[in-house]
RNA sequence: GGGGGAAUUCCCGAGCGGCCAAAGGGGGCAGACUGUAAAUCUGUUGUCACUGACUUCGGUGGUCCGAAUCCACCUUCCCCCA
């Protein structure tokens, strides 16, 4: 059988991911559908780093903009709407060029991720975080240990938000989360996907691009946008408002620290997030990665524009590009 | 010019005679990750021949069996009086 197939462009934030997936779209006739788990949010452009209204003119771009700061979101739903676009996408004859830096998402739906149809249980969360304040973090581990010793063994006590995630999974759905998790894992991909992951070798290059990158988005007019944000609430939101580039604004108008030093610690934030988008990148072993290092953006479009002549060889015949 | 206080490992900061390579936090580095993931969490962080040894707590010299901790002088910084 052959598979249905897909570009990804990875890497961590500032990394030039977005610039890149634009030439490849263009170039292949494609469309990028975002992989972000932010710019999915109304009104977060600067912040964020959404693709300009010039980028979005020349390319159609998916899963930016659908969703109100107020709004919750997951990963479950962003597979099934991703693969809602994939379909639309080949249906108009183009090419689907996913883009973006949140990990999990990427991974969802290259591996096909099968949540299952597990109800939510906001009150059962609510009573077990209860519980943690009464009773400590390790009691509550202890439960899961119990209903589920395998999720109980490999998730680390004080991680509580994932304890209560277990234990919501196996309250609702009388299956263990590691039982879902197995089963997931036994379903082949839906897609066969080339993920194309931008990597710099110097710390200190990708660094100073996302320093720079801060700076140039407080010239752009962020702490405006984070005000306006703030006033329609982004910082009582459960999901938007943790988005770095606007948290970290908070002090700021607590009077608690200055712009410069939100600025320098917003660049901090980003930096340690970059970091923790390599080490889960690195262990991806199927990814094609390109050094960044010292070539020009001319120079890295050829390299992958050559890995997706060779991915998509088929499909090229029938594209819309020719 | 006089009086008082402070100098600690990358940074902030505790320690005030042995239990100190030195709490805690930050940062760095490494890692985990299946419905909040730009989130959440873990480990590690003087050097080495690493169950031990060596060099560290502004500098120099003392006291003591023993000093980051006590004394003297020096250097720098801060505060108060002038």
């Amino acid at each position: 059988m052959t598979y249905t197939k897909i570009a990804v462009v990875t890497g961590p934030t500032a990394s030039g991911k977005s610039a890149l997936a634009v030439r490849l779209a263009k170039h292949f006739c494609g469309d990028i559908v975002s992989c972000d788990s932010m710019q999915l949010y109304r009104g977060m452009d600067i912040g964020t780093a959404k693709p300009n209204a010039a980028e979005q003119k020349a390319v159609k771009h998916h899963m930016i903009d659908v969703l109100d700061i107020k709004d919750t979101f997951s990963v479950a739903e962003y597979v099934k709407a991703a693969e809602i676009c994939i379909s639309n996408i080949y249906s108009k004859g183009r090419l689907p060029f996913f883009c973006g830096g949140t990990g999990l998402y990427v991974d969802a739906v290259v591996n096909s991720t099968e949540f299952g149809a597990i109800e939510s249980l906001p009150e059962y969360r609510e009573e077990l975080k209860a519980f943690v304040a009464d009773n400590g973090a390790q009691k509550l581990h202890e439960l899961l240990k119990e209903s589920d010793p395998e999720a109980a063994e490999k998730i680390d006590y004080r991680n509580v938000k994932r304890v209560i995630r277990a234990l919501e999974v196996y309250k609702s759905s009388g299956v263990p989360i590691s039982e879902w998790q197995r089963r997931s894992k036994l379903l082949p991909p839906k897609y066969d996907s080339l993920v194309i992951l931008l990597e710099y070798e110097d710390r200190q290059t990708l660094y100073s691009r996302i320093n720079n990158r801060v700076d140039s988005m407080m010239e752009s007019g962020l702490l405006n946008e984070v005000k306006l944000l703030k006033e329609k609430g982004l910082f009582e939101t459960p999901t938007a408002g943790q988005a770095i580039g606007y948290k970290e604004f908070i002090p700021y108008f607590n009077g608690e620290a200055s712009i410069d030093e939100c600025v320098e610690n917003l660049k901090s934030e980003s930096r340690r997030y970059a970091k923790r988008q390599m080490t889960w990148f690195r262990r991806n072993g199927s990814a094609k990665r390109i050094i960044a290092d010292g070539k020009s953006e001319e120079e890295i479009f050829t390299e992958a524009r050559d890995l997706c002549e060779e991915f998509f060889k088929p499909e090229l015949i029938w594209s819309v590009k020719y």
